[in-house]
DNA sequence: TTTGCTGCAAATGCTTTGCATGTAG
DNA sequence: CTACATGCAAAGCATTTGCAGCAAA
């Protein structure tokens, strides 16, 4: 299970290449480096960093993962599944969810084409405060705002 | 000219802030630290690379200015004229142009609520091949393609 | 004169690389 | 057995910070 493809990518089946595809399968398709090399570190791994990096890049080239450069720093690495979407992430609890809206992808498309480009990619990201329960945001708010 | 908004920032008018907000006035609204700098050291001036990063930080701050982290490493930093813009991004030439598409605008927003959050803020770049004349790209190109 | 700015050097944080050892195929 | 992976230490970038000297107000 994963060992499909990395072989598929011409990568040899490793520990370190299936625990962290396996950690983007079932923990989270949206993880930075740090975050992997420190889950990793607390399941009893010993998995340097730079080889994160690596087997992070490696999937890059390979088209299992994409990289995201969100406000922050640090590199986001999303299992790619294929399928493409956009996102939006909360501000104040760094929640990410994705979303994908054929109008505006139409309207990108029109306005590259108006520009003069031939369009090949793009980024959208939507900034903002989540309305969950468990986010700081709420919290921070406790009676002090009326609801506007 | 200029050192109207400095005061008007809490920010003493120097050469180096003064250098650099024409620059952007009148060079570039996108231009990189290392770029400035270096344009500064052509024109003779010592200014540190530090001292650069300071001034576009406070401009940040004063709202001089955004920051922007498309590809590549290298913030980008953008004389803020207000008005809210986009950008689409030629990836053979680097050239930078700004759009704004109310539909697209409106649709985040709506994406955003349907979501369950309040949007703050947004990011939207399109890459692509622009079809200038003297874009690396269509030199490439030279006879290979037939025009789709 | 006082507060805030600059230059330089050094530190930081994220990411990549070099190299000797180890291991999948 | 051979080619490719890993671990560790060190290097690379972009950016920030500390501090002594300087300059705007």
């Amino acid at each position: 299970m994963g060992s499909k493809e990395l072989k598929q990518a011409g990568l040899k089946v490793t520990l370190p290449r299936m625990k962290i595809l396996k950690m983007l399968r079932q923990d989270s398709p949206h993880l930075t480096a740090e975050v992997i090399h420190r889950m990793l570190a607390d399941s009893g791994e010993d998995i340097g960093l730079p080889t994160v990096y690596r087997v992070l890049t490696q999937f890059e080239a390979a088209g299992l993962v994409k990289r995201h450069h969100f406000e922050g720093g640090q590199s986001v690495f999303e299992l790619d599944q294929g399928g493409h979407h956009d996102h939006i992430l909360c501000l104040d609890c760094g929640r990410i969810e994705e979303f994908c809206d054929e109008d505006i992808e139409r309207r990108q498309r029109l306005t590259a084409e108006r520009l003069g480009f031939e369009l090949a990619e793009h980024r959208l990201i939507l900034y903002g405060h989540c309305i969950r329960i468990d986010c700081p945001h709420r919290t921070t708010l406790e009676g002090e705002e009326p609801p506007h």
